[in-house]
DNA sequence: GTCTATACCAAGATAGAC
DNA sequence: GTCTATCTTGGTATAGAC
């Protein structure tokens, strides 16, 4: 992603400083998104990143900051899937295209699950301003570019919580053996199955 | 509640099993709504419940049971609800009734969002289990005691998370100032907001 | 039934070498 | 840029008295 140095992806365990913050802000995702905030431990993201524990607080400073970083990488990402998505050009209905960028970014269960850790804790000064600030962007992003009324936009994202529950419960594990979870999955989901099923990203433990 | 002893209210510091235990459940239900289940201390919920840290950790064994049985109880103050309004006999038609149901639930900030805290910990072996049980119990109820189509079901559920997600971002605080906020609020729970503004259950810290 | 005292471990953060 | 060693705090759980 970076190009700083002339050598690229040499087998040496030195890397650029943007280059390992990328990495460890991956890992990060994947353990947030599993554990929670408070429930993830510095060591085990240095450990899914492949560094030292002191090395990822060094890098971020505190485990807040870390955590905060990760939110914001977060909500980046997911408005860049909606912006790419908004100005593609194609039959389908805006809404049914967003839906599907979504559900791509379903793939990465640490990445919607992040935010909706951040997105229940409200209470904390830092992460809920955050968290707050990154869902009222989303919602005014619907309305203002994507042309969504109030209450289209807010359907939009009810619908949005429900799958990111859903994927936090992980209702899929269910699948085959519950067919009330199947029943629930199938109407709450019906395109996205395909991607959720079997392991994804952000596995382990 | 309990009414095993004859003097009843005493005003000493002794009191039956049950009756503490539930004040020390309600008090549980507050701090992990608020902070989730690893940002919770022991021993914040015995200073919300006016005992000693050992002593709630001996009432329930270990702190992830305590998280258990609030969870339990959670779910079964609301589909005691849910029932409760299913049974009543009413002009206004069954499902607008249940969300005025839930909307009372929103009173208790900490009961909501302690499910939803256990609902975002799926991975979790024993939280996970109950979380995903419980999610399908409600959405049972909506079906063959409601009579939902399983369509019907989960959009109910999708805007129950929605409002969930709401009241734990704390959105609500940003109603005065921030129109955005505001807006959402009032598409999102046009009937609700009244019991939210202002101080409710479950504050402190 | 409830407390005080405490053992014990885990985790975030710092110091400093390479 | 990255590691090892370590300090320090805080948090769960236990022991045992009242």
């Amino acid at each position: 992603m970076s190009s700083m140095s002339t050598t690229a992806a040499v087998p040496t365990t030195r890397m650029a400083s943007d280059e390992r913050r990328a990495l460890v802000l991956e890992a990060a995702t994947g353990v947030f998104g599993q554990r929670g905030y408070a429930g993830t431990t510095t060591d085990q993201v240095a450990t899914a990143a492949g560094v030292s524990q002191p090395y990822v607080v060094r890098m971020f400073g505190t485990k807040e900051k870390l955590f905060l970083a990760v939110l914001h990488r977060a909500l980046d990402v997911l408005m860049a899937a909606f912006r790419r998505s908004l100005a593609e050009k194609s039959a389908i209905p805006v809404h049914d295209r967003l839906g599907l960028a979504y559900a791509d970014l379903l793939t990465d269960r640490g990445l919607l699950l992040s935010l909706m850790h951040g997105f229940v804790l409200g209470s904390d000064p830092e992460i809920g301003k955050t968290a707050r600030e990154g869902f009222l962007e989303v919602y005014n992003f619907l309305k203002v570019d994507v042309g969504m009324t109030p209450a289209e936009a807010s359907d939009f994202l009810a619908h949005g919580m429900m799958l990111n529950t859903l994927v936090g419960l992980r209702m899929t594990d269910d699948y085959d053996t519950n067919p009330d979870a199947r029943e629930l999955l199938e109407t709450a989901m019906p395109t996205k199955l395909g991607l959720l099923r079997g392991p994804t990203n952000s596995e382990g433990a």
